[in-house]
DNA sequence: CTAAATAAGGATATGAATTGTCCTTATTTA
DNA sequence: TAAATAAGGACAATTCATATCCTTATTTAG
């Protein structure tokens, strides 16, 4: 049970765009180049956070992709379900149907006992998700990235932003 | 991001062996006539929970598998981790690395922030598997399972033991 | 106004992982 | 002694993740 990759690079998508200008769009070009990854890959990626609302996109030169949201209102879980998707991580084929002893026409009142407890365990997971936002990862990359490297990537992004 | 479906199988296989007369075996053929599972397949995910050492087994006649440890000793995490491995579910490329405005020979002190938070994630949702027992499962599905469909269930087993 | 740059997305290829089956071997018990 | 069993190797089928290529419509820069 592995996360896309695509997981990691929307999320370092994510906070490269959150540290942009007002106003200004960053192209899928420029982010691959920034991380180091397949454009045309990356692309999908970007698209799933489009189609989640999560990014505003623009064509033509001087186009790409910007939040749609202030930092501090997109949590990782939002950017995790748009590219991973919401689906809980534990599928339940209800094997106890099989059991040999029930009877016929039988129905179950709930779900699974067992069903309920790996959902719990995925309820936590989310909720971890949930309560960190990009803003929050923003502060703490602020803190740790060296003072050096931290500006020239902003000043990088800024030119390539347009 | 899906758990395998033998997580499913080897919790609901765990279950029924927490349920076993002491000192008693249940066949691979026996957990999957009872979950209505494919004999050959059900019998790797029943490895993969031996080789952990959650079971024991033997052969033979009347041979089978019972829980290696008392059932308020097993975890479902215990039981995940069995068939699912170890592995955290976020895997770092450690994309950052490729920012084109790193310095030559340029060093990392610690993990990403980024991996760090998918990380903690990952630990709550295993902290909760860690708190569930399989004798809490029992308890809860003696509860809930209709009191004839867990008396027979419970013969059937009694049955294919031995 | 034109040309270049871009997002969006369809089609397709590749590789890896999951799912599933079959067979052999050694062991244990009835 | 024969049947039943766990263990595990080999392999096939299917699904999914990864990746590339191409077309289209749109937008801006020049």
């Amino acid at each position: 049970m592995i996360l896309k990759s695509q997981v990691e690079w929307a999320l370092h998508c994510c906070a490269v765009l959150a540290g942009l200008p007002e106003g200004r769009y960053l192209s899928t070009k420029a982010l691959a180049e920034f991380h180091g990854l397949p454009k045309e890959y990356l692309s999908k990626a970007l698209q799933s956070l489009s189609q989640a609302k999560l990014v505003e996109s623009t064509l033509g030169p001087s186009g790409g992709y910007r939040l749609a949201r202030p930092a501090s209102e997109v949590s990782f879980l939002d950017v995790v379900e748009a590219v991973e998707g919401k689906e809980r991580s534990f599928v339940c084929s209800n094997i106890r149907a099989n059991n040999p002893c029930r009877p016929e026409g039988f129905c179950d009142t709930g779900p699974c006992a067992i069903a309920r407890i790996m959902w719990e365990a995925d309820a936590a997971w989310r909720a971890k998700l949930r309560g960190v936002s990009l803003a929050a990862l923003i502060q703490t990359l602020e803190q740790e990235v060296p003072p050096a490297l931290w500006r020239s990537s902003g000043e990088w992004v800024k030119r390539r932003a347009g």
